[in-house]
DNA sequence: TATCAAGAGATAATAATTATCTATTTTCTA
DNA sequence: TAGAAAATAGATAATTATTATCTCTTGATA
């Protein structure tokens, strides 16, 4: 995929930043934080700064391209999906994982389902599953 | 109902504080942040500190009687119902409902559904809705 | 009612996130 | 394709929600 053309195509300017950000962002299932994008970008692009990364990802968000997850925890995480679709939070260990596509096409429908029974006019929505991540659970059960 | 007895049940101790906390939380509709309830509790309990405020919510969270919300302010917002249920976020003014409880009662069923189809153990779901409140709604419509 | 663990409040510390400012770089147009 | 206007990157400093610490007080239980 190009990913100069998928930013152009949401309105937002091509910088090399940019480019490293949003493939660092679509090249990971682990939804990382703004902390964990710096370690992971930082060894090859050296100039870029936490505040870059802040500011970047803001944009992506507001240009629709990526997703803000708020999980409880005491930082964001981001997602390079910005369909809505349901997200397992473990609450032992802080992992995010996606349900599985199938499981969640299940609940596509949800969105429809609730919209005429409220006053307000939908744009989004998000789902949270809490629990122990496949690993916690056994450690858990020891 | 009685307050302090909601809290021995949930093997909290019992305090003039945190009988208005959950009084103040448990008497509104509004999802109030700490500092919501630091202004409205603050006339008739000048003593009362942000400090206290935060940690009995923490309290009271971990012993299952409230739940803390993500709606992706620059804050956390409590409910006194700390069942699953579904929120209504408006995006503009950051006014937080409850889902209109028929409707959500369609949407019980969830965990259930999907508790087959991941590998986690599965303890907690949080929906959110996001849009434009009734009365946001009809300003942008202007 | 005495004891003891836990809570309340004051103060200070943390840490994620944002604001500001300057130099640089894209993009758009002539 | 060169040049101007506007947005971006990066460095630094500031904000602010939230938590830690410490001492005194209070609630729960025997």
């Amino acid at each position: 995929m190009d990913t100069a053309k998928i930013l152009r195509e949401h309105g937002l300017r091509v910088t090399p930043q940019r480019i490293a950000i949003y493939e660092a962002l679509a090249g990971t299932k682990e939804h990382p934080s703004v902390e964990a994008l710096y370690d992971r970008l930082r060894p090859r692009h050296p100039g870029l700064s936490l505040n870059t990364i802040y500011k970047t990802l803001q944009a992506f968000a507001s240009a629709g391209l990526v997703r803000k997850l708020a999980t409880h925890e005491d930082m964001h995480r981001y997602d390079a999906n910005p369909e809505p679709h349901t997200h397992m939070v473990c609450i032992e260990c802080g992992r995010v994982d996606d349900l599985d596509s199938k499981a969640d096409e299940r609940l596509a429908g949800i969105k429809d389902l609730i919209s005429n029974d409220t006053d307000y006019d939908l744009v989004d929505h998000a789902l949270y599953f809490y629990g122990y991540c496949p690993s916690c659970r056994e450690k858990r059960n020891k």
